[in-house]
This record gives structure tokens, C-alpha cells and sequence, in this order.
DNA sequence: GTCGTTGCAAAGCGTTTGCAGCCTA
DNA sequence: TAGGCTGCAAACGCTTTGCAACGAC
């Protein structure tokens, strides 16, 4: 599946960063390029991706927009900064969550998000 | 701080529930009793919980709209399911987060979301 | 009568979609 | 010329807000 050129750019930026950007970053950081797509345009390559299954979304707490990331990074979690906001992934996971599982309950999947302050902000 | 009917209307459904509530989910609960406030109105009783620190917004993974429980519920994580899309709360914590923090990043907190069936889907 | 609460409708914000123009082949 | 990609703007769903009417004191 060959990628638009819009495509490729999102594609570039998304692999480029630590963690999920939103639809806005992505904009923000075309900022940067020498072309700068239309909003439309950003989210119609997410949403490509999404299809493809090149992408993954991922929503955190307490923030009521949607991320995307490479779906290529494996089984991670994220810690996203109170401060500014930036949302970087972690290796590893806790594990040992079935214990947590009420009887009667099937566990298939699970989601970790770790708050706290970044190397810049602490 | 004297709750106003609509405000203790949607307090009792809260309390009720056995996991966070989106602002429709409480409002289909209230079609159930002798009155039934405008979408507008829970949404105002909600976020006057929030203000005075009787609720607490919870955020899903894949799910964009917030929902709220009582803050009074302590430290506890949310088992959604992926069929039904009820949630519930799961009470205990796996713990030992610490080793996911990389290098210089400050852990102030966390949020768990399991994925599975409930006793009614599995 | 006054003040706070409520309901309706309009406004906001993030996201999606329709449509016409553009570029490439 | 034909096809798909793109940008603009309108549409859409969830949430918030303005405003006028209602009810309690």
C-alpha cells in the first residue's frame, strides 16, 4: 500500500516521537515542515492508518482527545507529565493482573497509564 | 454545601452504580424515575460535583466521552467490557510501578483499565 | 420580590464528511 | 482526460453557556 505523500509525512512524525501525539501535535509539528497539510488531511491519514492497522489510537485519562502511535512498538504503557503534557511510552508492565479480575470475569487486555513529572519538568 | 434536587437525583444514581457513569448513562437512569432533568442539567450537577470534589472524572481507554463516580470510592482501577461496555470497579492495585519509571521522571499516580468480558458476557 | 435552579436553544470544540479544484500520469 | 489527493467549509456529536421562566423563601 503505497502511502500519499501527506501519508508519508504524518507516518514520519508519528515514528519520530517518544509516545502518541494527538491530531494537533501532528498539525504543530507539520508546523515545522515546509508543507503544512490541512487539519482534514492529518486526520484522514490517521484514520488511514488506523485502517490499515498501521497505527494504533490511544486516549488517556483526563485528556478527551485522541492519540495515535505506530501500532509496530509492541506491548508498552505510557506516563504522561501533569506539567507539559507530554506523553512518552514505557517499557514493561506490571503483570500479575488477573488476581485483580472479579470471579466471573474474563481478562483480555489491559491499558496502564503512569502521571507523574517528566526529566524535564521534575 | 446544600445539594439542589437535580443535584441529589443524580448523587443517588452515582452512588448506586457499581463503576463510573458517562453524563448519558445517567441521564437513561434518570428516565427511570417521576422526573427527568435536561441533558443540560447533569452535566451542571456533574461538574459542580467535580468543583466541590464529590466526584472524580474517569477517562477510558477507547471511549471519548468522561464519566464520573464519588470520589469516596478510594483507590481503585475499572474493568471494562468490551461487549456490554459496562464498567465496573475492580478493587486492588498491582503495585510495584516504580521499575516502569525511566530515569528522571517523577511517579505521582496511575490508572489501570482492564478489558474483558463481564460475568453476564463471558 | 429576590435569588437560585432549571430547560431550551445556541455556541464551542474536536472530528468527520461533501465537494470542488489541483496535480500527476 | 481520468483518477486520486487535498483544502475549505459545512456537518456532526458531546459538552458548555446564555437567557428567560419557574419555584422557594
Amino acid at each position: 500500500m503505497a502511502l500519499t505523500p501527506a501519508q508519508q509525512t504524518v507516518f514520519d512524525v508519528l515514528s519520530d516521537a517518544e509516545g502518541p501525539l494527538s491530531a494537533a501535535e501532528v498539525l504543530a509539528e507539520l508546523k515545522n515542515h515546509a508543507k503544512t497539510p490541512g487539519i482534514a488531511t492529518v486526520y484522514r491519514a490517521l484514520n488511514a492508518g488506523l485502517d490499515s492497522g498501521t497505527y494504533v489510537a490511544v486516549t488517556l485519562p483526563g485528556d478527551d482527545t485522541t492519540r495515535y502511535e505506530p501500532a509496530d512498538r509492541g506491548h508498552h504503557h505510557h506516563f504522561a507529565c501533569t506539567q507539559c503534557e507530554r506523553v512518552i511510552d514505557v517499557a514493561g508492565c506490571p503483570g500479575r493482573l488477573s488476581p485483580l479480575v472479579p470471579d466471573g470475569f474474563t481478562l483480555t487486555g489491559h491499558d496502564l497509564t503512569l502521571f507523574g513529572l517528566c526529566d524535564v519538568c521534575a
